[in-house]
DNA sequence: TTTATAATGATAATCAATATCAATAAGGAG
DNA sequence: CTCCTTATTGATATTGATTATCATTATAAA
């Protein structure tokens, strides 16, 4: 299962690179892999409060950059100003279909265009690390 | 020519808009359209306040999100926490390599690609406004 | 000119994220 | 199990970029 993989890839990287394994990680583990995507840290800090209060604005925030480092995370910047996460799949990767209208993100994959990024890198002789594709409009309901 | 086209433009959308002609904003205009690409704020008002000193940030700011909104700039996050703007070619649209070794932007079109986001748009009952596509990885230099 | 209104620039306010730091907790050594 | 070093936490201050405020100045139409 996705989430379980998830959770231990990150106890991994704690050992590994000789952090400590807290109270406070754990809980935002356990909300943050069973979490609906890209949530903004205030979401995640107001959804851990309601679990387990007590818990500081600034573990959240350092735990969230945690998680991305240790790659069970991908960081997203929609330009509103607020950072986002969600939970990576490994090997996977999907893009996003921003709803101006109402604010309703969903995903897509194409692997069409994955391979064509590629192709485009190689004429420059550019390699890619990472990507993000938006698309900005107006969702189904929100064009009716 | 474009510059000029531009300069236009964003006259025209004064007027329209009921705003007045002012001495800063055709100082900022002159600066913005001559500019290279993806500039940061800070980065133009620099620039701006070598030529014409006297002008405040804040007014940098204001008349930036002004071009924007006339449609003769785009307003880019790159996700460093800094907005940048680039003078706006009409009709064409491109996107960016971004490098995450020396922060060199390059940019490239792909009329494939933006072919297929249409197409995934319309799959969702999507209607594209805008898009962003970025590329994130090492330039020919960086990759040396 | 006169006059209503918009724009400017200095500065304060905002907002999310980060740094600081004393108190606390983790976990290996003995 | 206890000690001890070091990491972590949470409250708060700080940062950094952008935006709001507001008195003063400038614009452009009558």
């Amino acid at each position: 299962m996705k989430r379980e993989k998830n959770k231990e890839l990150f106890r991994k990287f704690v050992s590994r690179q000789g952090l400590k394994s807290t109270r406070q990680r754990e809980n935002i583990l356990d909300v943050f892999v069973s979490t609906k995507q890209h949530m903004s840290v205030e979401e995640l800090y107001e959804k851990l409060r309601a679990a387990h209060p007590g818990i500081g604005y600034a573990t959240v925030c350092r735990t969230l950059k945690l998680f991305a480092q240790s790659g069970i995370a991908h960081e997203i910047h929609f330009g509103d100003g607020r950072t986002r996460y969600e939970p990576a799949a490994q090997g996977e990767h999907h893009d996003h279909l921003v709803c101006t209208g109402c604010g309703t993100i969903a995903e897509f994959e194409n692997s069409t265009i994955e391979e064509l990024q590629t192709a485009v890198a190689d004429g420059h002789d550019f390699l890619i690390h990472s990507h993000k594709l938006e698309l900005y409009g107006l969702c189904a309901r929100c064009r009716k």
